[in-house]
DNA sequence: AATGCGGGGTA
DNA sequence: TACCCAGCATT
């Protein structure tokens, strides 16, 4: 079987059309691998717009402020991509002067750029035959060759990559890498692939073996850690207090209302006496009053929030706001600042002007 | 070698 | 629901 020319060939006739694929430009490609780690096209891609648009080159993205990329980027999720993303066009931009290296070593050790991503750019861009390995490429090389390997074990990676490089189509690594991942995106699904109208179903050992549900193997699910966030509106007139996350958790960074967390389920009765609340509030507030009766659910990747928006209504902003942390703001000023999805959906929510 | 890190689409 | 997406950094 010439596995890559059925690959290339399939491509050549399935492929979508993308921006990205429009240009070698190894800014853009860079900037759309980027936004696509873990990322479905049709989310990245408006952003890839937006970005493109107000950043047309590198030298744009570096003069940027952090705050103003991020805001850029709000709600596309892992933001440490963002910020690994206006660190690495920094440095390109001063250090390089706006010259991406064109090696997949020296692409790799930029910030933010792992096996994968620099993979993709020095391919696609340099013509250089490294083979990308993302969730794709593990589906359709564990169906077609068979591989019970759990994808993500040190020894599944190993061999995967070697795999995967032994079969790229050195002449054309471009087409090739970008081929398998298309062909993993559209035709070979996790669920219900056509294996009806396959050009490798001959020679796909899962499919032969019935074992198209079964592969690839992967070995840790993730678990769920639940939370309890109680996030304090506090509104004076119209201002409020914001503040920006610390730290190394998620949502660094962005802004958020003052957090208090708490173990359980706070009843409104139970929030005025909660510990950290009175020590925020002290007697200092007029009125509390608890904008969501039920528990907005927010669910990431790796954690459930159960998270309740109590307003403050205050004469003054009680003392312990004046610390550094803390923010205060005309509400009609809060939309220019990044925040989280589920802080955005509050405030389209709760009318601040009203 | 294992874990943390978002948000949304899909079946 | 559960799964998964053009993964990377950190420990």
């Amino acid at each position: 079987m010439n596995f890559s020319k059925l690959l290339i060939d399939w491509y050549l006739s399935n492929q979508r059309e993308l921006p990205w694929r429009k240009t070698k430009n190894p800014y853009y490609i860079w900037l759309s691998e980027i936004m696509l780690q873990q990322t479905r096209v049709a989310q990245g891609l408006p952003y890839y717009l937006r970005f493109t648009e107000e950043f047309p080159t590198v030298f744009d993205l570096a003069e940027a402020s952090e705050e103003k990329v991020l805001k850029l980027w709000q709600g596309l999720g892992y933001y440490s991509r963002a910020r690994n993303l206006h660190f690495t066009a920094k440095y390109v931009a001063e250090e390089l002067k706006g010259e991406f290296p064109n090696t997949y070593k020296e692409l790799k050790k930029l910030k933010g750029v792992g096996d994968y991503t620099a993979s993709a750019i020095a391919s696609i861009c340099f013509n250089e035959p490294v083979a990308v390995v993302d969730g794709n490429v593990y589906r359709v090389l564990s169906r077609v060759f068979g591989i019970d390997t759990p994808i993500h074990s040190t020894e599944g990676i190993k061999e995967f990559k070697a795999l995967a490089e032994k079969l790229i189509d050195k002449e054309q690594p471009s087409a090739y890498n970008q081929a398998i991942m298309e062909f993993g995106a559209l035709h070979c699904k996790p669920k219900n692939p056509y294996c009806i109208s396959c050009p490798f179903q001959q020679n796909c050992e899962a499919f032969q073996q019935g074992k198209i549900n079964e592969l690839p193997i992967k070995l840790k699910k993730t678990k769920v850690l639940t939370k309890y966030f109680n996030y304090l509106v506090l509104l004076k007139g119209d201002q409020t207090i914001i503040q920006q996350r610390k730290g190394n958790g998620i949502w660094r960074n962005l802004y958020q209302f003052p957090l208090v967390e708490s173990d359980k389920n706070l009843a409104e009765a139970d929030f005025l006496t909660h510990p950290e609340v009175k020590k925020l509030l002290q007697e200092d507030f007029k009125k509390v009053n608890l904008f969501n009766k039920k528990s907005i659910k927010h669910v990431l990747s790796h954690r459930k929030l159960m998270v309740k928006f109590w307003l403050v209504q205050v004469e003054e902003f009680p003392e312990a706001f004046s610390h550094n942390d803390f923010e205060t703001i005309s509400t009609a000023d809060i939309h220019s600042y990044p925040v989280p999805v589920l802080i955005e959906k509050f405030i389209e929510n709760f009318n601040f002007t009203k």
